[in-house]
DNA sequence: GCGACAG
DNA sequence: ATCTTGTCGC
C-alpha cells in the first residue's frame, strides 16, 4: 500500500474515509507464522483522561506464561468517538509495541476487529499497521445483531450485520464463562473467524477474558493481581 | 428524524 | 475508559 496508514489529526469525515480505504487492505484468511508468542493489548487512562496508558503483555504459547510486559504513557490526543476508537488508542499502543523486544506472531486487542461499521475496528487497524495477525476481543457490541449464546463455556452464536442477501458474519458472541455476559470475538487481520475463535477459546482460563487480553487489561488499569486462599 | 454507540 | 463500598456467590 502506498497511502499512509494513519493521520492522527483527521477530522471525523476524513477518518471515516481512511477507514474505508484501509479496510480494503485487510486479509481475512489465515496467514500466520507458527505461534511462539502472543500479545495482549489494552489502553487505560489516568488523570481524568489526560494521560493515555498503553499496556502490552507477551505470553508464551502454549503455557501462557508472561515473558514480557510494557507500559507506555503519553498525553491523550483524541476524544472517544464510537467507531473511531483506533484514532484515540493506536498512537499509544504502537509506541508500547515499539518498546517490545519480542515480536509476537499473534495479537489480541481489547476491542473489535472487523465487527465495526466500516470493518476496521481497533484490532484490525493495529494488525494492519504492524502487519501481524490480530484478533478483536470486545466486552460489548458495537454493531451487528445476534441471538443469545448457550449457557455453557464455549457456546457461541454468530454476530451478523446487514439484511437479507447482503448479510455477513462479522464475528461471534462467545460465552467465555458460565453465567457471565458473553464476549465479542472478531478477526482483525491475517486471520479467519474460525481460527480467531479457536485461539480465543484456547487462551481462556477460568475468567471471562482470554489470558492475553485479561493481563493487558489488568496492567493498563493498574489493577494488581489479588490472591485467594 | 430517531436511536445506537468498542473504550 | 473512569469515578467507587459493600456485598452476593462459588
Amino acid at each position: 500500500m502506498s497511502q499512509p496508514l494513519h493521520d492522527w489529526n483527521l477530522d471525523p469525515k476524513a477518518a471515516i474515509a481512511l477507514q474505508r480505504r484501509l479496510a480494503s487492505y485487510l486479509e481475512l484468511e489465515d496467514r500466520l507464522e507458527p505461534v511462539r508468542h502472543l500479545a495482549g493489548v489494552d489502553i487505560g487512562f489516568e488523570a481524568g483522561g489526560e494521560v493515555t496508558r498503553a499496556a502490552v503483555v507477551v505470553l508464551e504459547w502454549p503455557f501462557l506464561g508472561v515473558v514480557e510486559e510494557v507500559v507506555h504513557r503519553e498525553p491523550t490526543r483524541m476524544p472517544y468517538i464510537p467507531g473511531l476508537l483506533s484514532f484515540r488508542e493506536l498512537p499509544a499502543a504502537l509506541a508500547a509495541f515499539g518498546k517490545l523486544s519480542i515480536r509476537p506472531e499473534l495479537v489480541m486487542v481489547d476491542g473489535q476487529g472487523i465487527a465495526h461499521p466500516r470493518r476496521l475496528g481497533v484490532a484490525s487497524h493495529l494488525g494492519l499497521w504492524l502487519d501481524l495477525p490480530s484478533i478483536g476481543v470486545a466486552k460489548s457490541r458495537l454493531c451487528g445483531h445476534h441471538g443469545e449464546p448457550g449457557p455453557e463455556r464455549g457456546d457461541w452464536v454468530p454476530l451478523l450485520d446487514g439484511r437479507g442477501e447482503r448479510q455477513e458474519t462479522i464475528g461471534v458472541v462467545l460465552r467465555s464463562r458460565r453465567g457471565v455476559k458473553p464476549i465479542f470475538v472478531s478477526p482483525g487481520h491475517r486471520i479467519s473467524l474460525p481460527t480467531a475463535l479457536d485461539w480465543v477459546v484456547q487462551c481462556l482460563g477460568r475468567t471471562k477474558l482470554p489470558e492475553p487480553t485479561r493481563l493487558a487489561d489488568r496492567l493498563a488499569s493498574r489493577r494488581i493481581a489479588s490472591h485467594h486462599s
